[in-house]
DNA sequence: CATTCATTGAACATACATGTTCGTTCAACT
DNA sequence: AGTTGAACGAACATGTATGTTCAATGAATG
């Protein structure tokens, strides 16, 4: 797991795995059968270890706006505290197949949860408000945005900025009572 | 080029070079001393038949949202033709140091545009219009959006809705006529 | 105490990569 | 016609990686 965070699953080797470890190489090959074995291995392991944030996080703020800010606030704290390994594993995906499935999983729950949210605002649903949402929950997002500076609290606020404008115009962004029509698309 | 694009140039070897180019590998050899001068001689040349987007392209156009879409969409065509080799050289820019360079040659020419296009508007450099609009422009953020089916002008558009979100609020985003109030955004 | 089993150390075969060296062929230019 | 030089074919040395095999060690278990 340290390999992987410091030099990528890809450049991670058997033999680099045996002397991190304080061990013959051929103890590594009695514990796991093969390279594939590790990575897998590896990879549940780290996720059990650090796992992403859940709904049920948020489940007690309001839909909307509040919700929103709170997933998206985890999500970056999230990032952030694990920036190495996904940095490693979303470029080295392409070339380490037993990383794929459980990439492929975790994008998967970060759509549902961003599917959620987005029903969680009363408008219908309108293209570019869930590609808003969907690409502000993305980890190259949060990269991109931890690169110029911003800390998560702010990128939060920002993508909040973001997501709100596309929101309709007319529309009440307090705490939901009134249910003026939420006419217009 | 044609294998930096297909394989990316970290797993681009002489050998497939050589072979790709129905010559031997020593061939290879006479014209470049090593593979640093191979991709260095690569990217050079691949750069002079894809020159990335220029602000002469945009310059007849007002500063501000006008210029702003114009150049949004001028790079996310570009980045759309020049798709692969740009995903390619972001993943293995780390373990390929003849890239590096290059690389961070266009993310300062990219910046220098984005420093431009804010002042553009008149609104005194804000923080988070400034990440906004850098962030807008990174190819991370087109391929984001693009693998949620957006096109290139919806991209723009999308990103120019985030942009002006972040403007002063009693601004005159039009050439000041009709100034009636265009509260909230 | 005896057995078991993980670990060790030292090989091995295989594959692929980078550079280098050598003698040969073959086309073009002077 | 003769010289030049690029391309060829076949090696070489070196390094690193994946897996496998074998005998020896050594500690924990029964």
């Amino acid at each position: 797991m340290q390999l992987h965070e410091e030099i990528g699953p890809r450049a991670t080797t058997i033999s680099a795995i045996a002397e991190r470890a304080g061990v013959q190489r051929l103890t590594v090959y009695r514990h796991f059968p093969d390279e594939t074995a590790v990575f897998q291995a590896c990879t549940r392991h780290w996720l059990e270890q650090h796992p992403p944030p859940h709904p049920t996080d948020w489940a007690g703020l309001e839909p909307g706006p509040a919700r929103t800010r709170a997933a998206l606030s985890a999500f970056y704290r999230y990032y952030r505290l694990t920036e190495r390994m996904w940095a490693a594993s979303h470029r080295d995906e392409s070339a380490v197949p037993a990383l794929q499935g459980p990439m492929a999983e975790f994008r998967a729950h970060l759509r549902r949860i961003g599917d959620n949210l987005i029903a969680g605002f009363g408008a219908s649903t309108d293209t570019r408000l869930a590609a808003t949402l969907h690409h502000a929950l993305a980890f190259t997002t949060w990269a991109s945005l931890n690169t110029q500076g911003l800390d998560d609290g702010a990128m939060a606020d920002l993508a909040l900025v973001w997501v709100t404008a596309l929101l309709p115009p007319s529309d009440t962004p307090r705490p939901a009572e009134a249910d003026t029509a939420t006419h217009r698309e």
